[in-house]
DNA sequence: ATATCCAAAATTGGCGCCAATTTATGATAA
DNA sequence: TTATCATAAATTGGCGCCAATTTTGGATAT
């Protein structure tokens, strides 16, 4: 006698809701300083109330969020000194391995960097914000994986979270954007001439400004 | 049956149960590969279920432990290509910051660090393993948290968490705990003179060898 | 009118029960 | 004897209830 299974009932749950409510810290729709209400996140996010609990304990251990007990959870609201401190910390790890994306890149992962960029370039015009936030971040990622320290890249974007909780309205105007476009094929070019040093200082000036 | 009256069970104790499970991996109190039963664990520390669980969760998000959906947890068992990879990232930003440790050091500082680490010194023959291990611990903390950026000393702190899982046994002879002493001594001079090369160049090989 | 205090509502957080899944055990057949 | 399968035991994991704490609102006294 075989059992039937309800399909509708159980959905792929393969998504967590930490993912959910990080995604929505990424791209400002909780704002920094925002009060998470459990009662309204479960409503929100159609869970119950022990997986909102989890989440957000899972996101205050990574500093995404702030927990006062009893007091409830905030949007972590970055600080001033530590986002320099980050972008600091950003810079040796981005920095210190140009040597070696420079050395490992091949010829197929420059054309891959040409078009991340690229696709950059056209979002500037006609995507999202969120859009243009993702595709810098497909850009960065796919570079700095090219250094071959799996670990390091998960460090990176790990931390690259941590800081820049409302990433997003990071680039303000339209100029800075156009120069970071300017900065990513420098990158490129620098890569494709096997020259550490001049990736090196564009991943660092690149870094200091954002 | 069991319903034993808590007498001192009702304590205050401010210290995570995490902490506790954390503290055992560290000392090899629970080996590497070792299986977590959450039955074990409540009686162990004297806590409740949710505790173990909310343990054990964190320790899976800072990739201490591993964790099997509907198999259990298991503490880490540190891969060779991810002891490498980590260490690279430790040089990286150890090293990186040397320039910066040796010109924010003023005297006292020299004088603290001195003192760790002759206690690192005294424990070679006096201490346990885990005292060692400590002492290390202590001073390397110490020297890192000159460099003025806190976020970095916490990052550091974090993933040198998250591959020494059986950190008391990574000396294994006295030779190389003795070469660690020399070493020590070494980066305290290149301070005490300002050398941050000389620092970089002590820090980068101390990191190789451990 | 303003400050203080008490009660009620709202929110957080801990705990135990039970279902789902996996692992161990033993019986049966080839 | 060995392999296979069914049943029982053990383990994990989800969920709801209720206690503890905080916040809100209003009544009372000065």
């Amino acid at each position: 006698m075989n059992k039937v299974k309800p399909r509708e009932a159980n959905n792929a749950t393969a998504v967590d809701v930490t993912d959910l409510i990080l995604h929505d810290i990424q791209t400002g729709v909780l704002a920094p300083g925002s009060w998470l209400k459990q009662i309204d996140l479960e409503q929100r996010y159609q869970c119950t109330r022990p997986e909102v609990r989890r989440a957000l304990d899972r996101l205050a251990q990574r500093r995404l969020v702030e927990h006062v007990p009893n007091r409830g959870y905030h949007v972590f609201e970055p600080d001033g000194r530590q986002a320099a401190e980050v972008s600091e910390i950003r810079i040796l790890l981005e920095a210190g391995v140009a040597d070696k994306i420079a050395a490992n890149t091949s010829e197929p992962d420059v054309e891959a960097l040409r078009n991340l960029a690229s696709r950059f370039d056209t979002l500037i015009l006609e995507g999202t914000p969120i859009e243009l936030y993702e595709a810098n971040l497909a850009f960065h990622h796919k570079l700095l994986s090219l250094c071959g320290n799996q670990e390091l890249v998960n460090l990176v974007t790990e931390i690259r979270q941590r800081t820049s909780s409302a990433p997003v309205s990071q680039w303000k105007t339209r100029a800075r954007i156009e120069q970071s476009s300017r900065e990513h094929h420098q990158m490129i070019d620098a890569v494709a001439a096997g020259d550490g040093a001049a990736l090196k200082d564009a991943i660092a000036r690149h870094i200091r400004q954002d």
